[in-house]
DNA sequence: ACATTAAGTGATT
DNA sequence: AATCACTTAATGT
């Protein structure tokens, strides 16, 4: 465990913290599409991410979903943080877009070590930064972005958390992230695959342009 | 061979 | 861009 922590984050934090880490964290598995925090759970630890990828949703009311962001090998949920610090529950929902390695750090310990390391705080201050920035472009995305060049973006960014470039995902799902109708998204699917920027098949896509 | 599920299409709002 | 109604194609039993 302990040479998994120097591999990842080896580079990130001090050894006295790696070792912190080490002796407190609980490393858990997620399989690929299972659900790692659902809305309105309450947050009592907070995760490390060691390989895999999640996407990060947000949900109504009514069940309807939309895709905010991914995260990747060595992101944090910048959402667990808020959370952490007050004492509200999850707005959002985690699913493992691949199968998910991460260590689970007890709450606890977060605000301890933003006084005790400084590279754990500028881990801490970095990564929220990056998960703004990655809400605003959801945002753009959503708010600028027609409805083809988001399905664009959205093959895109899956190809890259998954590092394949053939997604197998049928069109429903696809209609479900995006928070559209499966019809319309065969329809902009089928014209990307005229202009030449992905493949079709059944169950699966090629993005060619990466 | 038949049922089920994924994907394609025209028409309408 | 959403919805409906219908067709076609692929896949499982």
């Amino acid at each position: 465990m302990a040479s998994t922590l120097n591999d990842n984050f080896g580079y990130l934090f001090e050894k006295e913290l790696i070792t912190e880490i080490d002796t407190l964290g609980i490393p858990k598995d997620f399989k690929e599409n299972t659900t790692i925090i659902e809305v309105d759970d309450y947050i009592k630890s907070m995760p490390l991410l060691i390989s895999g990828a999640i996407k990060i949703l947000r949900e109504d009311e009514n069940g309807d979903e939309l895709v905010l962001y991914y995260l990747e090998k060595g992101d944090t949920c910048a959402m667990t943080l808020s959370c952490c610090m007050g004492q509200t529950k999850s707005k959002i929902r985690a699913v493992a877009e691949t199968d998910v390695e991460l260590i689970m750090l007890p709450k606890e310990k977060m605000a301890e070590w933003l006084g005790k390391y400084k590279t754990w705080q500028a881990y801490i201050l970095q990564s929220y930064h990056a998960r703004v920035d990655e809400l605003l472009d959801a945002v753009d995305t959503i708010a600028f972005l027609k409805m083809d060049e988001r399905l664009f973006k959205y093959l895109k960014d899956k190809a890259m958390v998954t590092h394949n470039d053939i997604l197998h995902v049928t069109h429903k799902q696809i209609s479900e992230d995006l928070h559209t109708s499966r019809v319309v998204v065969s329809r902009l699917l089928k014209k990307l695959e005229n202009e030449g920027k992905i493949n079709l098949h059944r169950n699966s896509i090629k993005v060619l342009e990466l």
